[in-house]
DNA sequence: CACTTGACCTGTCCGC
DNA sequence: TGCGGACAGGTCAAGT
C-alpha cells in the first residue's frame, strides 16, 4: 500500500542516505522480484556510483553512473531499507527493522562500499526492481500512460476536472484510483480525500458537480501533503528508508476507522466495497 | 471503447 | 490447538 506519500518519503530518505555511494555487491535470487541476469548486473551495477533518487507516480528510480537505473515498484508490501554502519550499534526503536535484516522477505541485498547495505524487502512478491538504461524508463508502458503528478504546480483544478471526466460512468473512487487519470492515489488517500470532500465513494462521476470535483482536488492534495509531513501511513508493513514507520494513521479520518465516530459529525463510520476495494465512509457526511 | 473483475502472492485474523 | 477461508490492495490481463 505504499502510495504517493509513502514512496515520496522513501525517496527523500534514500536521497539523503545513498547518493554518492558506490555499489559493491548485489545478492538476489527471485526472478519475479528482480528479473535481470547476473551479467547485466555485473556490467552496470557493480562499481557504479549512485547519482540520484527520483520518483514518478508510485515508482522509484535510482540513477547510476553507468547510465543505467534501478526502477522500483513497491506495490503492496515492498520496502527499501538502508542500514548504515550504525546498524552495529544500539539505540533504534524496538519496532525498527534496523539490525534485523536480511529476513525471509528480503529479495535483493545491495552491498555499499564501506560496509553499508540497502535491502529490497517484499513479503508478497508483487513488487519488483529492474535494472535498465536510464533513457529507456520513459518507454516503459506504465510510464507512458500514467497521469499527472498531483502535487506539482502545473496540476490545476481544471486539469483534474477534465481528466476525471474521462471516467464519467464509473464511480468517483474508481476514477481517482485510475493511475492514468492522475498519479499516486491508492486506497487510503482515496477514502481520506472523499471524506474530506463529503463525497460518497460510489457516486458515479457524471452525478458530481464541478464544484464537488474541485473540492476533491483540494482534498487529494491536502491529504497527500499531510501524509508526507507525517512520514506516510503504516497500517501494515510500510516503513521508510531507515526502517521507521509513518504516523498518518494517527490522523486518518475514515481509513480503517469503521465502527468509530466520524470526526466531523459523530456518526459511526462504515465499511463497504467500492471499486473492488475495502471502502470507508461516513453515512451522514457522504450521502450516496 | 469504457468499465469491471480476477490473478498475482503471503501473512494475519476469524470462526469452527 | 489446528485449519480453511476471507481479506489485505497496486497493477495488468482478461472479461463483459
Amino acid at each position: 500500500m505504499p502510495e504517493l506519500p509513502e514512496v515520496e518519503t522513501v525517496r527523500r530518505g534514500l536521497q539523503d542516505l545513498i547518493v554518492g555511494k558506490v555499489i559493491e555487491s548485489v545478492d538476489f535470487d527471485n526472478p519475479k522480484s528482480f528479473p535481470n541476469d547476473a551479467s547485466t548486473v555485473d556490467s552496470f551495477m557493480l562499481g557504479s556510483e549512485i547519482i540520484a533518487v527520483r520518483r514518478r507516480a508510485k515508482v522509484l528510480m535510482i540513477d547510476l553512473s553507468t547510465k543505467y537505473s534501478l526502477m522500483i515498484h513497491l506495490k503492496m508490501t515492498g520496502q527499501m531499507v538502508y542500514e548504515g554502519a550504525s546498524r552495529f550499534g544500539a539505540g533504534h526503536p524496538s519496532d525498527s527493522l534496523i539490525g534485523k535484516l536480511p529476513d525471509r522477505s528480503t529479495r535483493v541485498s545491495i552491498g555499499i562500499a564501506g560496509g553499508d547495505k540497502l535491502f529490497f524487502n517484499d513479503q508478497r512478491k508483487f513488487g519488483w526492481m529492474r535494472l535498465l538504461p536510464t533513457l529507456e524508463i520513459p518507454e516503459v508502458a506504465f510510464m507512458k500512460k500514467v497521469g499527472p503528478e498531483p502535487l506539482e504546480d502545473s496540476f490545476t483544478p481544471d486539469i483534474f476536472l477534465e481528466r476525471v471526466k474521462k471516467r464519467l460512468r464509473s464511480s468517483i473512487k474508481a476514477a481517482i484510483l485510475d493511475q492514468s487519470v492522475l498519479a499516486g492515489v491508492g486506497n487510503i488517500y482515496a477514502d481520506e480525500a472523499l471524506w474530506g470532500a463529503k463525497i460518497y465513494p460510489g457516486r458515479v462521476v457524471a452525478s458530481l458537480s464541478d464544484e464537488e470535483i474541485k473540492l476533491l482536488y483540494d482534498e487529494i492534495r491536502y491529504v497527500m501533503n499531510k501524509s508526507i509531513d507525517e512520514g506516510g501511513s503504516s497500517n501494515s508493513t510500510y516503513v521508510n528508508a531507515k526502517g521507521e514507520r509513518g504516523s498518518y494513521m494517527d490522523f486518518a479520518r475514515v481509513f480503517r476507522r469503521q465502527g468509530q465516530p466520524c470526526k466531523r459529525c459523530g456518526s459511526i463510520i462504515e465499511k463497504t466495497r467500492v471499486a473492488a476495494r475495502g471502502t470507508h465512509f461516513c453515512p451522514i457526511c457522504q450521502l450516496p
